[in-house]
DNA sequence: ATGACGGTGTGGCACCGA
């Protein structure tokens, strides 16, 4: 069993990418984010043909998420109950697995900006919100992984520039406290129960040269419940998309899971 | 300090991302 997440910055102008990339690792559910699309126009065709049913949830210009799997998807909701978002950040499904249910959250988390903004404050409210429904989650799913672009580094070692940028975005210690506070409900991060290169990232910014220079950050998580912890076997970053022409600023993170 | 790159929109640049 293999879940995986990735940033595609516009699914429009990804789709290729993304099929030729789940032909190469063709994982049993990713979770996509950033679509920049609107239902209407979600590629279930394409998808379909690979081998892929897909729940959307997207938005015309920004956000949007989806959940692809080869298998069927059940109780699909989007956003966070309880919580008004015009912005289409959260989606969760059930992947009904050969070896038992598997409860996804697929989240998008705000970018917030700089502290002190408008856009801050509404992140800090959010993951505030997201860790009150993970709380929720957990206890009606134990089988639960909560994967996505987390748009936080949690520690300097997931940052190429932790001195230079700490306490700017995706640095702050209140967004550290809240990642914090996710594995404080149990959640453990899949990519840091392994050894790992040092270095790691999810994504580079597209301007000077930062792929190729690795100035990047870790911001893509996936985080699993304490029941799944046991059948976690790896973890790991993707860098091949990263090279591709065209292509997204984050890159994929692939789990897999021994269960049943 | 700013912008650098890339995507979207109804555009001729502005906004947003991270």
């Amino acid at each position: 069993m293999q879940i995986a997440t990735w940033n595609v910055n516009s699914l429009t102008v990804r789709l290729p990418q993304v099929l030729a990339w789940l032909q190469a690792n063709p994982v049993d559910a990713l979770c996509l984010q950033e679509l920049k699309l609107t239902d209407d126009k979600f590629p279930h065709a394409e998808l379909a043909a690979a081998g892929y049913q897909a729940a959307a949830f997207g938005q015309k210009t920004y956000n949007g998420v989806a959940i692809l799997s080869r298998h069927p998807l059940q109780d699909v909701v989007r956003n966070m109950p309880g919580f008004e978002d015009e912005q289409a950040r959260v989606l969760a499904a059930t992947v009904q697995a050969p070896s038992g249910p598997l409860r996804l959250i697929n989240t998008y988390f705000v970018n917030g900006q700089a502290p002190g903004t408008d856009k801050f404050a509404y992140k800090l409210r959010w993951l505030a919100a997201l860790h009150d429904y993970v709380a929720a989650e957990l206890s009606a799913h134990p089988h639960l992984a909560l994967l996505g672009d987390f748009n936080v580094a949690p520690e300097d070692r997931d940052s190429f520039d932790p001195e230079g940028l700490r306490g700017t975005i995706h640095h702050t210690p209140e967004e550290r406290a809240h990642f914090a506070a996710l594995l404080g409900l149990g959640m453990r991060d899949a990519f840091r129960m392994f050894e790992q290169p040092d270095k790691s990232f999810s994504w580079w910014d597209y301007r000077m040269l930062g792929f190729q220079k690795n100035r990047g950050l870790r911001i893509d998580h996936i985080l699993v419940s304490p029941a799944l912890q046991g059948a976690v076997q790896e973890c790991h970053i993707d860098r091949a998309p990263r090279k591709n022409p065209q292509p997204s600023d984050h890159t994929p993170v692939v789990a897999t899971l021994a269960l049943g």
